[in-house]
RNA sequence: GCGCCUGUAGCUCAGGGGAUAGAGCAACGGACUUCUAAUCCGUGGGCCGCAGGUUCGAUUCCUGCCAGGCGCGCCA
């Protein structure tokens, strides 16, 4: 597809070049050339390819709209149109809309089944190491709704850019060695002093969840003679390790079992052993990045854009997050990725101007980081929200919830909105087994597709008999509009992949889907009619392959039968 | 008070200067002797929150206002 646009923006630059040059346009439209689109139309009858480009130059050949689109096509037919191209026609205000011939269909449908599971990846992106971090959640409790919804689009994100020649990677920063997991020490300590029957206060900002307990119980079955064998330190210092990795463990297993795999766990505590954090600071000072007052060191943040100066260093002598977290996004940098992604939660939204503030003061170019901020999703049930509320113990985990929802219609869920909306997750609908189920309906498909192979192979009718097939002979609208639609594929993954916008492919997934469904009712695949058979059978294979690949994509499964 | 996000059909949401503003659900009416009816086709339904501005053209960009969500720590 990709030639063909190409094909026909050369033949449109040409045709403007050679007006300017017998003056019928002015060169200063020449200017505007390299803002040239070619859109793909949303109503099938505006053609395979549009340009509102005679609406875009009206302004500066001080001409009408159409006078220059007519002028445009006089003057690409005296050329002669790509091979691709059957017709050229000016409409609405002075749209150049482009159809194409059959030819495209044949090798629409013949470069779909020879990329096979490369059919939507480009090179685009020349192999640029970008790195995603999401989730991130601190290890001291479980994950909760909005981790879920991140990793989701975090993990469908790296998916898209490495399908878009990026080199993507992701990964989780572990909190491991702030104030929190310190009061997740002393929250377990105080469970299990309770599960000793001593009396013991638990911390006035300790977590109260029922885990903390489990964790005691745990830690106590598997290590309780070691512990009453500890002074109380050790015994506070033990707890809290055994909590980490508990709670990292489990971290894991809830991703896991979500198929979020992160190419790196990256520890906080680590970094600060290797002086990293120290270094940072000292060079911010020495470069003058910082100033102290009221005994704490601050980074004048607001000299590079952040609202207001930040603290480092505290007066105790202790980083507040921003030190380390800084000292991470430059240590990804130092690491050859040349462009960083954090995808965060509503509430983290002020990190970004600390963030950006640092890596400016260091001297990365603007857009070296990039945060997407996710909003909070509401989780609906029988219409209504599902209220949560930490206090009354009232949550609802990540497990929680993926023990209710199968692990496909939870990643399509939290994928199909804008990262920048509010997402209400309709539980009974993303269980239900119907046609209102949008994974479903994908999924569903897909097993159309592979049903029909294997009635075909019931009726002895082999492979070899369609592989090679003359798909020409397909002229049906619904036919014409899948491959319509399986064409602009790569295009729409590597939108995705540039706007950061996994919604994007889920959508298009959802609207692939009901084109096949609407082809698989129009036309019979499987009949008397032996050419058009085999055409047909083509191109449900070719429909597969895509509808399995935009699935993978998205972390969805593709099943064969359902 | 300040910052971020949102406001489009009854509901959930797409679209983000350009063609008649779209989809799914819900409502209503149709389609199976057939490769899965877990599907398809059709009908109705809209001051694109309000008011200005920029533009040949604004639902889209800018400003203000209104409404809702979330933040605003020497917590992360």
């Amino acid at each position: 597809m990709e030639h063909i646009r190409g094909s026909i923006m050369r033949s449109l630059e040409g045709a403007i070049r050679k007006l300017v040059d017998s003056n019928r346009l002015c060169a200063d439209v020449l200017d505007h050339l390299s803002s040239i689109a070619l859109e793909v139309p949303k109503d099938a009858r505006h053609g395979e390819f549009a340009t509102p480009m005679a609406l875009s130059l009206a302004g500066v050949a001080r001409k009408a709209p159409r006078e220059i689109a007519s002028l445009i096509v006089e003057e690409m037919e005296q050329e002669g149109f790509s091979s691709y191209v059957e017709r050229a026609e000016i409409a609405g205000p002075g749209f150049i809309n482009f159809h194409l011939s059959s030819k495209w269909l044949v090798d629409t449908i013949g470069l779909v089944r020879s990329r096979d599971e490369k059919y939507g990846c480009s090179d685009y992106g020349r192999g640029e190491r970008i790195l995603v971090e999401f989730v991130s959640a601190n290890p001291v409790g479980p994950l909760n709704i909005v981790n879920a919804r991140a990793a989701a689009v975090g993990d469908t994100l790296v998916r898209l850019l490495n399908a878009s020649g990026y080199s993507a990677a992701s990964e989780f920063y572990v909190n491991d060695a702030g104030r929190q997991v310190s009061v997740l020490g002393e929250s377990v300590y105080a469970r299990y002093m309770e599960l000793e029957g001593v009396d013991y206060p638990f911390p006035e900002d300790g977590y109260r969840g029922e885990y903390v307990k489990d964790v005691a119980r745990k830690a106590m079955e598997e290590h309780g003679d070691r512990i009453s064998a500890m002074d109380s330190d050790d015994a506070r210092h033990f707890l809290q390790e055994f909590a980490l990795n508990y709670i990292l463990d489990w971290q894991r297993r809830s991703l896991e079992a979500y198929e979020v795999r992160f190419d790196r766990w990256f520890s906080e505590r680590k970094l600060r052993q290797t002086g990293a954090v120290e270094d940072m600071v000292r060079e911010m000072a020495e470069a003058g990045y910082t100033y102290e007052k009221d005994g704490a060191v601050w980074f004048r943040s607001s000299d590079y854009g952040d609202d207001k100066d930040r603290v480092l260093v505290k007066s105790d002598g202790l980083y507040t997050y921003v030190a380390p977290d800084l000292a991470y996004h430059r240590d990804k940098l130092a690491r050859g990725f040349t462009k960083l992604i954090d995808i965060l939660g509503p509430d983290h939204h002020g990190y970004e101007g600390r963030m950006q503030a640092g890596l400016k003061a260091f001297g990365h170019p603007d857009g070296t980081l990039e945060v997407l901020i996710l909003q909070l999703v509401t989780l609906m049930r029988d219409g209504q929200p599902v209220k949560m509320s930490k206090r009354a113990g009232e949550f609802i985990t990540m497990d929680d919830l993926l023990e209710e929802v199968p692990k496909d219609a939870a990643r399509y869920f939290f994928i199909m909105r804008n990262t920048s909306s509010h997402l209400d997750f309709d539980l009974d609908l993303a269980k239900a087994q119907t046609t209102d189920n949008p994974v479903w309906y994908i999924q569903y498909a897909h097993a159309r597709c592979c049903s029909i192979f294997r009635q075909a192979e019931a009726e002895g009718i082999q492979p070899t008999e369609w592989e090679q097939a003359d798909v020409s002979c397909l002229v049906h609208p619904s036919e014409i509009d899948l491959v319509r639609k399986m064409a602009s594929f790569p295009d729409e993954v590597l939108t995705a992949a540039l706007e950061r916008a996994p919604s994007r492919i889920a959508k298009y997934a959802l609207e692939l889907a009901g084109l096949f469904h609407s082809f698989y009712t129009d036309c019979r695949v499987i009949s008397d009619d032996e050419a058009q058979t085999r055409a047909r059978l083509a191109l449900v294979d070719a429909a597969r392959i895509v509808l399995r690949n935009v699935l993978g994509i998205m972390g969805v499964s593709a099943p064969e039968r359902m």
